[in-house]
DNA sequence: TATTGTTATACTCTATAACTATA
DNA sequence: TATAGTTATAGAGTATAACAATA
């Protein structure tokens, strides 16, 4: 790539999130592949195991996504053992999802696999830059 | 959305880099519209005018969009009359891209609604933490 | 009537494989 | 043999509409 061009992309906030954002899907991919799980499944089950017993609604919810792409997720991480549908007693039309002892061992090991994927990620920034951008980045993906 | 749950999303870097890039593609989105293209199709109109003439695929290298897609990109582009495929004399494999006058029109407007619409989308970081936050973006989005 | 989960469906984005013409 | 462009195709990821069960 000329310098040129570089320079022009370099000033273009659409192609540096975007690219940004892909370069760390891809490192966090080979990291996820030992447990099973990617990280959109890593996190229902970190939702899932975060505090009060959640429905499928409330998870995606949290999540941003669908609830018919959460039936999705649900199905696959069901397939797998590491989480398990109860009817709601209180309210019969809610899927209470749980982890399941597999599934509470699997989020362990993945979400350690996954801190270490995000700071060798940040690591080129420095330990200031990192804390700023993480900063920026909890503001600019709040919902206004 | 629970407190505890934010706050546990709220340090998942893959969540947050996610959902900032969704949040600046949907105010982006209105913005290109009046100019009958959206963010891609301005990001290689970008490329084409930026420097020296450039082939289809140089294109392609420089977005990082596989050659394929670079084919429909181009296709819009044309069909709206925006851009031109001239097959290059030196190698007569290579389309060479060029902007059409309305293409450079469009380009300007959009550019400048883009613009625009960066620096909303950044303002809330205020002016030295969005500065760190392109500069972060900068460092991460570079391949290795 | 409204909500939750589900299914079927479709649309976007992207990538792979195979073809052609050129080198 | 290798490269540039193209086409057909398929796979993610996501969203919409309609339905059943429940509130």
């Amino acid at each position: 790539m000329t310098e040129e061009a570089t320079d022009v992309l370099a000033g273009r906030l659409g192609y540096l999130l975007k690219h940004a954002q892909q370069r760390l899907v891809q490192a966090a991919a080979p990291a996820m592949a030992p447990f099973g799980i990617d990280g959109r499944e890593l996190a229902v089950l970190t939702v899932v195991s975060a505090g009060a017993p959640i429905s499928q609604q409330e998870a995606a919810d949290q999540l941003r996504v669908d609830r018919t792409t959460m039936v999705s997720i649900v199905d696959a991480l069901e397939v797998k053992g590491l989480l398990q549908r109860r009817r709601s007693a209180a309210d019969r039309r809610k899927n209470i999802i749980e982890l399941t002892a597999t599934g509470l061992h699997c989020l362990r090991g993945a979400a350690v696999a996954r801190d270490k994927v995000d700071r060798k990620f940040l690591a080129p920034l420095g330990d200031e830059l990192a804390r700023d951008f993480i900063r920026a980045l909890q503001i600019l993906a709040r919902e206004d």
